[in-house]
DNA sequence: CAGGTC
DNA sequence: CCTGG
């Protein structure tokens, strides 16, 4: 399938796929692979032109919100900041994507406290342990039935403490304590304080999920890094950056 | 200590 | 607090 983007709403694909929001991509040389939804899916980019195979053109334009008018975004919300207004140009093509809520919640509780070699490879470990095996040797992110299944054997995935976490998330949406089709129709402030009842999930990995797998492009994410930088950014002596 | 949480 | 760079 091929895709042709446009300048004023651009996609940068590496960009994009290494900025950490999505953990299952690996690059070989030019060609993106991952795996959404239970399918292997490939990628190719060559300036405005985007090669994909794995997933449908709805799908694509899906995963990566291209639909959504980035640079509305940054002219409403950068432009009247002096201290960030050159960021959208340096990071022109960096999309929001739009991932899927029960992955994005499990792959961003592991994801704290920790770096993200051991994030992939924490997932990695995961799926190749209870998911689905399906094309090339690849594996779908596991389902919580799989997942409770092969809770003796978590421990070979490496989570450390997140192990505890990931069983419960699993069992509560089992149980159906955690409802997820619920979660997707909540505003933004719902959604948080539904998210942060759950054991594992705070105010950052919340902020995570509501940003990329629920387009509540309202929440903003503070990790270490970012708290850091708007500090420096708003402090009276310009160290920025 | 690291892209937090309890 | 688990683990790894």
């Amino acid at each position: 399938m091929k895709y042709i983007l446009t300048p004023k709403n651009f996609l940068d694909v590496a960009l994009t796929l290494e900025s950490g929001q999505a953990f299952r991509w690996q690059r070989h040389g030019d060609i993106w692979t991952g795996v959404v939804k239970n399918k292997v899916c490939r990628i190719v980019q060559d300036g405005l032109t985007v090669r994909f195979t794995g997933f449908t053109r709805e799908e694509f334009i899906e995963y990566f919100d291209l639909r959504l008018d980035i640079s509305e975004i940054y002219e409403n919300t950068f432009s009247t900041h002096a201290e960030i207004r050159h960021l959208p140009q340096k990071y022109n093509g960096l999309r929001i994507m739009h991932q899927d809520l029960y992955e994005c919640m499990l792959s961003f509780m592991l994801a704290t406290n920790t770096s993200i070699p051991h994030i992939k490879s924490m997932i990695a470990k995961l799926s190749e342990l209870c998911g689905e095996k399906i094309a090339g040797g690849y594996y779908a992110f596991p389902t919580p039935e799989r997942i409770l299944k092969s809770r003796e054997k978590l421990c070979t995935c490496k989570l450390g403490y997140r192990e505890r976490y990931i069983v419960e998330i699993a069992r509560r949406i089992v149980d159906g304590s955690i409802e997820l089709e619920k979660i997707k129709c909540m505003d933004y402030e719902h959604a948080v304080s539904e998210l942060r009842g759950v054991n594992g999930i705070g105010n950052k990995v919340s902020d995570c999920i509501c940003l990329f797998a629920l387009k509540h492009y309202e929440a903003f994410p503070i990790d270490r890094h970012i708290l850091d930088r708007v500090c420096r950014a708003y402090s009276s002596d310009n160290g920025f950056p």
